[in-house]
DNA sequence: ATGAGCCTATTTACCAGTAGGTAAGTGACT
DNA sequence: AGTCACTTACCTACTGGTAAATAGGCTCAT
């Protein structure tokens, strides 16, 4: 059958990202994927052998795909508050169809989570911060954004209120809800 | 035996109250309640019939425990940006021993809540934000405190900052940072 | 005062369904 | 002949849930 495993890798963590932003880690089962996929759970063993192996592959991919983000953002926008602004707005397009962050669901679970997997969660918020950190200083420096304290903590706080404002959003279905906060926060900020 | 069982219904909520806390309501299993309390599975559906039952009793207790607190605040302090402050520090005291707030944990998971449960947690949601809203237009009035926009957005934001805080937070078990952020963000408020 | 009957809380003993996971085999391409 | 992707056929542990039995305390007519 060639080398479609890439593809089915690819797709079996297509279908995984989607449960584990709609459902939680210990929201779904490697039958859900099955069902979805039309394969057998045997076959999902085969491209991750334990639960956990997919886990950590979610969130590695998931990072991956968001850093890229980041760099195309950096590569095309040079103003920091436009730089939050499209931040801000991949949050918003992946709440359109009713999905959490990935890593802000997995953060919850967190007392659940296998230790691979959790190393690799506070990786992702990490890359994070250390990106709006720069932004942040850029701004100030440029006095185009404006916030009290350390930029570090600026940050924290700044991508804490995007996935808290996310997650009780999602409770009501209501992507505008999302909207308004995330908008309010930028504009505190000067953007 | 008495009517002990005001007790140990009492009991059960106590300790599923802190699994969910800790693991999340898909994240924790009758059979640990048992294990905890030293009792059978069986005693514990007498008092609960079913899971949705006791998620629901869950969050109906947490939040007239919350009002609760926030009569006694609205009784012993009159100046709003002290409001604030305990108002944060309830937040702070709940991931002291590494628990997130049970409502924004179950915020999380809403896509596999049973209806019931889903209401409840929006109610909670709702009286939290009336509440905050109320102490931010007071403030307004009396000048202690400012923000942008209305004070219903601001009450949302604060929400939304204050839960996202914490789950994050709780990724890196460090409480110091939930208590930086949420410093901070009654510091822009002006409190 | 006492025993019959009742209520409450709990246990024992189940159940069907699902969880994650494994071993051995099959068929196709290289 | 070997490897890759996958299936069939299992396994054990655990999930939420139920029915029936048991034990103690309470009430009330005799």
């Amino acid at each position: 059958m060639a080398t479609a495993t890439a593809g089915t890798s690819q797709r079996i963590l297509d279908i995984a990202e989607r449960l584990v932003q709609t459902r939680g880690y210990n929201g779904f089962s490697y039958a859900d994927i099955a069902e979805a996929l039309h394969v057998t759970k045997a076959s999902l063993h085969y491209h991750f052998p334990a639960k956990a192996d997919l886990g950590r592959r979610l969130i590695e991919r998931y990072e991956s795909n968001f850093l890229e983000a980041l760099e195309r953002i950096d590569a095309t926008v040079r103003d920091p508050r436009d730089k939050l602004r499209r931040y801000a707005a991949i949050y918003g397009e992946v709440l359109k169809d009713n999905r959490m962050c990935l890593c802000g669901m997995l953060a919850a679970e967190f007392g659940t989570l296998p230790k691979p997997m959790r190393e690799e969660l506070r990786h992702y918020f990490d890359a994070n911060e250390a990106w709006l950190q720069k932004v942040l200083e850029d701004g100030r420096k440029a006095k185009s954004l404006k916030f009290t304290g350390p930029a570090a903590e600026a940050a924290q706080t700044l991508l804490g209120a995007l996935e808290g404002g996310m997650m009780i959003a999602r409770s009501y279905a209501d992507p505008a809800r999302f909207k308004a906060m995330s908008e309010k926060v930028l504009k505190d900020l000067g953007a």
